[in-house]
DNA sequence: TGAGATATGAGAATGATTATTTTATAGTAC
DNA sequence: GTACTATAAAATAATCATTCTCATATCTCA
């Protein structure tokens, strides 16, 4: 198993004090508090790493960054499509796609991840973008 | 509604073409074969538009490249994990997961995706990389 | 037909991620 | 503890996808 560094066991109490599936750059500014000296490469190797190893997820949701999430329970996510932030959608995972899926194609199945697109509740509050 | 120029009918026949959800320098290089003096940046910028007007998807699947796909009727997807490739999964889509999550969220969801990942049946065949 | 609007092509710029190189730290045999 | 070896970190460079800028071209319609 993977060794458990300060800046790997920092990283992930970082990750795992919150709920908002920071992105990589994001976790570094978080990380750094702790960990000043720290790089940026650190925190991709090991974010990269640690999803390999099953320890947390790594998102790869819409928008152009990847985000991280220590919760490694099969779950589903929504993301705003104005402000890019993500949350969990807390309804039962529905394994029966999986096999619906399987008969319907050749690929090896390995799993699913359901992604939902909406405003955030801030957003709602904010007038739309771009109507002058 | 959007200007049809050459340049974006083009674009537009390529993508129908193939059932493969190219990426913009796919099609790029699809498209070139037929306007050799299209730039990428003509192919990104239509893409986009075209998107934002629904005439064509734009599928934020994981990996590090979006793909895109004339067929916009609502369906499901799955990415090989080794190789990249997408296809369709024609399963019923589920309008009741919309209704489903937007009982246990405050954002106002707009809609949902299924990306499905597995091993494509090419992947399959070969053996698996990094075992030397 | 010609002024204004819109689109293109070329190339530069940006931003996220990955790779490389150098340095530091950790575990281990003596 | 010292020397050796393996592993990881930090710094930095490189890569790659995508977006932006701007000069030129094309279209629209009065
Ligand atoms: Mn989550
Ligand atoms: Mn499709
Ligand atoms: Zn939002
Ligand atoms: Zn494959």
């Amino acid at each position: 198993m993977i060794r458990l560094t300060t800046q790997r066991q920092i990283i992930l109490e970082e990750l795992a004090k919150v709920k908002t599936h920071p992105t990589a750059s994001e976790l570094y500014d978080m990380v750094r508090k702790r960990l000043p000296r720290i790089g940026l490469g650190t925190v991709y190797r090991n974010l990269e790493l640690m999803a390999e190893n099953g320890m947390i997820l790594k998102l790869e949701v819409g928008g152009t960054q990847k985000r991280f999430d220590a919760t490694t329970e099969d779950h589903y996510h929504i993301r705003c499509s104005r402000c890019g932030r993500v949350d969990d959608i807390d309804i039962p995972v529905i394994d029966s796609l999986v096999e619906s899926a399987a008969k319907s194609t050749d690929y090896q199945i390995l799993g699913h991840h359901v992604e939902f697109t909406g405003i955030c509740p801030d957003c709602q509050k904010k007038p739309k973008p771009g109507l002058q």
